[in-house]
RNA sequence: GCCGAAGUGGUGGAAUGGUAGACACGCCGGACUCAAAAUCCGGUGCCCUCAAAAAGCGUGUGGGUUCGAGUCCCACCUUCGGUACCA
């Protein structure tokens, strides 16, 4: 019986259904055992179903999950379902299809995809964000982060209540003192205040709150945009013209936990790259806010500076385009001028202002400023590279130490006053905090460090200004004009708006005629009129929340996953804790993972969950990448031209399915058949042939490039596919989808196969005593094997197993003391196979309940090595001695060698490197 | 632009600062077969050579540290991810 295809698939369908029968998989909590928690990045359900990308991560955590089980932990091993989001809208927008029945057919089509690869997955907990009885519970914690606010004397998230309580006592002054609030007043005026202005006040800490922003508008569409969706200054769909404008959003106040979420990543194992990035993103930076009067007016512009002691230096300075003060400031003459420049800037993504580099924009607004050190009066201007979002959108320049207002100066032809003489120091940047002050007054002869310090004190002095911790992080914006999110429990009334109670909770999403936005930038909810105003004088909330707000909280839902008293019981999330090993890819570093941190951070300080870090460990798989095939046509014609010739003509890339190409090769006729626009089409061939191009790009149903992994697994089995994946290379590097390598692998499982099963189908296992040099090869690869699992090097753990085999079938080994504990080393890898065989071997429980195997040293422990003897650092001969013997020993033989007398010509070396175990070195 | 990562044979990759290329794919040769597939055995970094030995070269590029560098340091190049409303 051949371990072919048929029987591949008869042994797997077997499993999935016993297994299923079983309830193998399904996990309770269990005190008496360690719990171990292993959570995949969960899948947004994409119409083009599972890429053979996604399983990378989910094989790595399906075998850490075996792993760990076999070791006698209990495992919480969940998926679920990223479901709220734009690409199902935009398919909705224009097919007219509910976006939850696609959701749900995609889902499927998931789920379908995920059961054939044999995930130890307990499906009964599994979760969709777009579900009312999940979302019910995002609702409901948006509503305690509506109620709650950042207690900075306490330093932790509280219910309102404590700030009315300290309003009351003491109105805000300590909390303007603390730079946490903008307005001071009293108890009294506190307590003398409406409703209205209290609510206002109150909006000012509460966790979620309401604010201003800009989004993308396209008229032509009639869509709100996202930035993805937007390219060059235009819509992607169609190239129609966009702009920004503004409009009252929901906020969560991350920036209030900026240096929670900093302090937190010392206690967590992520790589440091990834810590890193999320420093970065938060960017905490220490300066100081500094006011300069306008002159000739009343105005005040208060900038961030994090190079106080170059004020000096400060020859103009920049408002961002939106920045409040510029309408007022601006010269009449100015006005057209300034009014122009901001059409333009709002034409502008924010990244396109950050990194344009050739192009230096501004425009002056006829203002000027006076530096409140020495008076002196220095121009405004506005310009795109200070954006109103960073700091307070204003900024003094300092083009002596600071490239982007040395580029802007340049251009606009304004002073650079030299302020720090860095000239002891030839290989730094005007922008290194190192030199000594120069023509700057009482900073003069200072080294910068002390300038900085001297600089804060007399600003603070002067009254002028005050030290600041300024954070790159801005508060994240939670509203979207979209129809496929969780609708805000919220409605307005008199414009102040107003919580749902619990018990109204979720607020369904209601059926809508159209998924195109009603009218100018409004969510299609805002359509609905009867929903909208649900009663007199009350207006819901039309907006809905970001994809974001799903996936910040949904690693608590499945610990306890059918509770409809609570999002989870306390009980559950004191047995499950935290997730031990969390699993999915770079392209979350910040967004997801610094929402989810936040979010478990309000939920821990309002005394819901047990640890204030949800993540303990984080593993980032790399992106599988598909390989688009290229066909160039002739711009304005239905010509195709073969790659060697393209440069010959003015050309179009247009990406084709890969299905229509062979080793490079275009199949013509497939490729005219395979849409019809291209029916007519034409080639010019290089002999014969048409040659496409390649590229190895994000897979995506647009560049036709997807691989789907059941077609692997209809060609190879499960197991297969499994280990071809984690043997492709190291789990957390990224590369592009081949598989090329699979017969290797393929032939592994069919070596395995064959240690048990004879030509003939029969079981070939025997009782006998195993050799030494076999229990040696076993002890070897359970070690190797537990140590890699361990550390996520599941590719040289496969690679031990191949070895293994392979040894094994040299030795005709079919001893079952051996063969049975390699199934077991095996099964988190190949879950179907190792079941069949264990079966096969007489067993009656599963392999998955078994125990892994402990190595013995004693098995491992060599007494004699090879050493590798160079000269000079190459290697020139070889020579094998006891490990045990001493130094000068070792230094005798190998000066004695033949081949190394060759090298010495009989003179003394300089020196002998002895390193025992590892390697002799002789230097001559 | 900024932040982060990666770059090793024809290919995927391996390698606590200590024999570069484990394990696979591919390719070459052989066995089995009427033949093919499958399977098994042997070889395979480059260069020189009929072949082998011996030498030389070799981990993106250029420098450096070290007895010894794929690994550490500096500069650069290329590719990938993120860049706040794709998920």
């Amino acid at each position: 019986m051949d371990y072919s295809i048929d029987l591949i698939q008869n042994i797997e369908r077997k499993w999935n259904q016993k297994w299923k029968d079983s309830n193998l998989y399904k996990v309770t909590e269990n005190p008496k055992l360690p719990k171990y928690y292993v959570l995949d990045m969960f899948p947004y359900p994409s119409g083009s179903g599972l890429h053979v990308g996604h399983p990378l991560g989910y094989v790595a955590s399906d075998i850490i999950s075996r792993f760990k089980r076999l070791q006698g932990f209990n495992v919480l091993h969940p998926m679920g379902f990223d479901a709220f989001g734009l690409p199902a809208e935009q398919y909705a927008i224009e097919t007219g299809q509910h976006p939850a029945v696609t959701t749900e057919k995609n889902i499927n089509y998931f789920r379908e995809q995920l059961s054939r690869m044999g995930f130890c997955y307990d499906w009964s907990r599994e979760v969709k964000t777009c579900d009312p009885n999940y979302y019910k519970w995002t609702q409901w914690i948006f509503t305690q982060l509506f109620k709650s606010w950042y207690n900075p004397f306490t330093n932790k998230s509280e219910k309102i209540e404590s700030l009315i309580a300290i309003l009351n006592e003491e109105g805000t002054t300590r909390l303007f003192a603390l730079d946490k609030c903008q307005v001071l007043i009293d108890a009294a005026t506190w307590k003398n205040y409406d409703v209205a202005a209290r609510e206002k006040l109150l909006m000012q800490f509460r966790l979620a709150y309401l604010d201003y922003a800009d989004i993308w508008w396209c008229e032509m569409l009639g869509t709100v945009l996202a930035n993805d969706e937007v390219k060059d200054g235009v819509s992607e769909r169609g190239g129609h013209p966009v702009e920004k404008i503004k409009m009252r959003q929901w906020f969560l106040r991350i920036t209030e936990f900026a240096d929670r979420l900093l302090e937190g990543l010392n206690r967590v194992d992520f790589s440091e790259s990834m810590k890193e990035m999320q420093r970065n993103w938060i960017g905490k930076s220490e300066g100081a806010l500094v006011k300069f009067n306008v002159a000739d007016a009343d105005e005040v512009i208060e900038i961030f500076t994090t190079r106080p002691d170059t004020i000096f230096g400060a020859t103009f300075m920049v408002l961002a385009p939106e920045h409040e003060l510029v309408e007022k400031i601006t010269t009449a003459e100015k006005r057209i001028a300034i009014e122009e420049y901001i059409k333009y800037v709002k034409s502008r993504s924010e990244r396109d202002r950050m990194s344009e580099v050739k192009k230096v924009t501004g425009e002056f607004t006829g203002a000027y400023a006076l530096n409140p050190f020495n008076g002196k009066s220095i121009p405004i201007y506005i310009a795109e590279y200070v954006l109103a979002g960073y700091g307070t959108g204003a900024i003094m320049a300092v083009p002596s130490n600071d490239d982007r207002d040395f580029a802007f100066a340049q251009k606009f032809d304004l002073q650079v006053i030299p302020v720090v003489d860095q000239s002891a120091y030839p290989q730094v940047s005007r922008e290194d905090k190192i030199g000594v002050m120069i023509n700057s007054d009482m900073l003069t002869g200072l080294e910068v460090k002390a300038a900085i310090q001297k600089m804060l004190s007399a600003i603070e002095e002067k009254g002028i200004g005050k030290r600041r911790v300024n954070y790159r992080l801005r508060d994240a914006g939670f509203s979207r004009q979209r129809y496929w999110g969780e609708p805000f429990p919220v409605y307005y009334e008199n414009d102040v708006p107003h919580l749902l109670e619990d018990n109204e909770l979720p607020l369904l999403l209601p059926q809508v005629e159209s998924y195109k936005p009603a009218g100018a930038a409004k969510s299609p909810l805002s359509g609905i009129t009867d929903w909208v105003n649900f009663a007199p004088g009350k207006m819901r909330e039309t907006d809905t929340m970001p994809g974001y707000a799903g996936s910040s909280w949904y690693f608590y839902r499945y610990m306890d996953v059918h509770n409809d008293q609570f999002f989870a019981s306390r009980e559950k999330i004191d047995y499950w804790q935290d997730v031990d090993l969390y699993i999915g890819g770079t392209e979350h570093a910040v967004g997801h993972l610094l929402y989810s941190r936040m979010w478990n951070k309000f939920l821990f300080d309002i005394g819901l969950v047990a640890k204030d870090e949800p993540f303990k460990r984080l593993v980032n798989q790399g992106m599988i990448q598909g390989v688009s095939k290229i066909v160039y046509r002739v711009n304005g014609t239905n010509l195709f031209v073969t790659k060697s010739e393209k440069h010959n003509y003015e050309v179009t890339e247009l990406r084709v399915a890969t299905f229509l190409v062979k080793d490079d090769i275009l199949d013509v006729e497939a490729f005219k058949n395979w849409r019809s626009d291209f029916s007519e089409a034409e080639f010019i061939l290089e002999e014969g042939k048409y040659i496409c191009g390649s590229e190895a790009e994000k897979m995506s149903k647009s560049k036709h490039n997807t691989v789907n992994p059941d077609d692997v697994i209809n060609e190879y089995g499960a197991d297969c596919f499994r280990m071809y994946e984690m043997f492709l290379g190291p789990i957390d590097a990224g590369k592009p989808w081949d598989t090329k390598g699979i017969t290797g692998v393929q032939g592994f499982l069919r070596k395995l196969w064959r240690l048990f099963i004879d030509e003939q189908g029969q079981l070939r296992i025997t009782n006998e005593a195993p050799t030494t040099a076999e229990l040696k090869l076993m002890h070897k690869t359970i070690k190797k094997a537990g140590e890699d699992i361990e550390k996520l090097s599941f590719n040289t753990a496969v690679s031990a197993f191949m070895i293994c085999v392979n040894e094994l079938q040299s030795a005709k080994c079919y001893k079952r003391e051996i063969l049975e504990q390699l199934l077991i080393l095996v099964a988190p890898f190949a879950p179907y196979i190792t079941e069949e065989l264990w079966e096969k071997c007489g067993q009656t429980d599963a392999v998955h309940v078994q125990s892994w195997p402990k190595y013995d040293a004693t098995y491992l422990t060599e007494s004699n090595f090879n050493y590798p003897v160079s000269i000079n650092g190459k290697v020139r001969a070889n020579i094998e001695l006891p490990l045990d013997m001493e130094e000068n020993d070792i230094r005798e033989t190998v000066l004695g060698l033949e081949s190394v007398v060759k090298w010495t010509e009989g003179k003394a070396p300089k020196k002998v490197i002895i390193v025992k175990g590892r390697i002799v070195n002789v230097v001559l």
